[in-house]
DNA sequence: ACCACTATTGACAGCGCTACCAAGCGATTG
DNA sequence: CAATCGCTTGGTAGCGCTGTCAATAGTGGT
């Protein structure tokens, strides 16, 4: 023999079907697929699962089935604002279906990427919500010879591995300096932190923009791979300022930087719009009770994670949707920071 | 016969085994604990892996020995910045590792928590991560009654369920509230949002020490059951003053509300810290970079997670910490906007 | 040389569930 | 009235791995 045997107080799936009277396979069945059985089958064996207290072991199940009910998802940082309103979106779909989520930070390497998606894939998930569309070739190819549905987050472009939900960083950036040349701003620097591949993105918007004006100037441009954060912002327009003094206005590729030049702008005694204009990027809530408000570009974080979650759940359920890109948009938010006309 | 047999690409533990020349179980104790296993016979089976390509089945694995490698976090809340840096703590320490995280958020309900607990002990997470101390008497028993180890987060108190590790709150407060009596401010509010447990315990810490001074007087707390912004902190403010327009310093339970606060006070011309001074809780990146700098309490949130997981994971391969409870203290941070005299 | 003892290794029998196939059954059809 | 169909139900045989225990090999002491 080969070991103790289960412990007796364990309620398993034959213990349910006997109670109810059915086979175990039949109340397999039932959990799976309830429409399946018969009404009298389908009320005993629930009546008997709920008496019993029986919950499924989805090793067991994961094992015999060969798939899984997790939904994989890959981000590239957990500190991130931006993120941490999609991962809410993500959990809020999720909760209440079947299906549980398995979540891995790449900390912005597609190695690391890579590496987190031979993990997941080996473990048979039933979907997967990857961030960006610069995944490595190896990457894209597991992916493609992968059969669940999977969705890139955070971005449109061409050529999706399968599904993918975002907007255009690039025509977001453009608008913002669209907005920018309406009031009256010409010379507009570029801040950057954290060059992800969304940033960089916004930084190639810019620099299309501002060439066709011929506005474009190196000096406006003040990047940098650190981290992104508030003081972080504040030491960028530092540099600008003393690379291009004559800056009347700067487009932050998000909000934590726009907020240090704010503060910045303060310390410097440097007038908010009058001498200098701010747009930050994201929208994040202070942006529009700081003083002055600041204007930004509205991104729809929540619904992003929200719907990518629910787009992989319809697909797992063989329900595809009819557009496999989805662009959910931007809005520039006009602000006090931007407004030199008004 | 059953069905159709595996598919013949797929590489097993047995397949591994048969190319090192081992028994299965000689294999299967490799992945498990390489030092059991002869120098030559661990040199073989680690080569014969590494050529297949050779990656576990997790399911089986958690079939086959009733356990899993999963831990399992129960935060509050996903959106907070104080919960994702703890979370980042968390999966730092558990990345590189050979545990995996398993996340759910409870949304602040402790009805749900307890629905969240019973699901995760149904699969036999290997440990848990749990927010507070204040769960239901059923979360209660149940967590007594389970044999994996269990870290408290966030807050200490007598009574672990098994460990604890953070800080009180209750004392945090006080501290923040004497230096403003250091400072010569009398009329101190509370502004809070979201009174969760923790925030509630601060208000308690307020409410003891104002006493204790004869300064306490109702008209000089504002709280609210809404989720806590930036915007919500200009408001609160508002309120405050309406109630008790002698307020000369307030005392805002989380940096968001403080930050708020700084802005309804420049869009009223109230000087900072001159008329009002200001104490944030929690010492986010933007307290330091505010104009004029805000003081905080800081708190080690990132630690508290990294250290939370790296305590359970000790304490699953029996490494027991001597101290079951671990309090990592807090630091007030002061700045310019409590600062009026220097 | 013999024995107790430890370090390695292997055989066996499941863990709890589900895929596959087939059988049972009443209803429909030629 | 037999053949056919669709729906429901059950039997069988694993999914890939590991706990338990026994067997074997190697060690040093007397």
């Amino acid at each position: 023999m080969g070991r103790k045997r289960t412990k007796p107080g364990k309620i398993r799936l034959t213990e349910v079907a006997e109670l109810a009277g059915v086979s175990p396979i039949t109340a397999s069945r039932f959990f799976r697929n309830p429409e399946a059985l018969s009404l009298t089958k389908r009320v005993r064996v629930e009546s008997a699962a709920k008496e019993l207290g029986y919950v499924p072991n989805l090793a067991a199940r994961a094992l015999a089935s060969q798939r899984t009910e997790v939904i994989g998802v890959l981000i590239p940082s957990l500190t991130n604002n931006v993120f941490s309103d999609v991962l809410r979106g993500i959990y809020d779909a999720v909760d209440g279906s079947r299906y549980s989520v398995q979540l891995a930070n790449t900390r912005y390497s597609i190695l690391q990427e890579e590496k987190l998606l031979r993990l997941f894939l080996a473990q048979k998930p039933a979907g997967l919500i990857v961030t960006g569309i610069d995944q490595t070739p190896e990457s894209r190819s597991i992916m493609e010879s992968v059969d669940c549905p999977i969705v890139q987050l955070m971005e449109t472009g061409p050529d999706p591995v399968d599904m993918m939900i975002g907007f255009s960083h690039s025509d977001a950036c453009r608008a913002a300096i669209s907005h920018l040349f309406a009031q009256g701003c010409r010379r507009i620097g570029f801040l950057g932190a954290r060059m992800d591949p969304r940033v960089q993105r916004r930084f190639d918007g810019y620099v299309a923009i501002m060439k066709e004006a011929s506005l474009y100037d190196p000096r406006l441009v003040v990047t940098t791979p650190l981290p992104t954060s508030v003081t972080l912002g504040g030491a960028l327009l530092a540099d600008l300022l003393t690379k291009a003094p004559d800056t009347d206005a700067v487009f932050c590729a998000n909000d934590d930087l726009a907020l240090g030049v704010l503060f910045e702008c303060r310390r410097r005694h440097i007038s908010v719009p009058e001498q200098m204009a701010i747009s930050g990027f994201n929208d994040l809530e202070f942006m529009a009770s700081a003083v002055p408000t600041l204007t930004s570009v509205r991104t729809n974080r929540y619904e992003m994670g929200r719907d990518a979650a629910t787009m992989v759940i319809e697909a797992i359920e063989g329900r595809r949707p009819e557009q496999r890109v989805v662009d959910l948009g931007f809005t520039v938010m006009e602000r006090q920071s931007s407004m030199r006309r008004t």
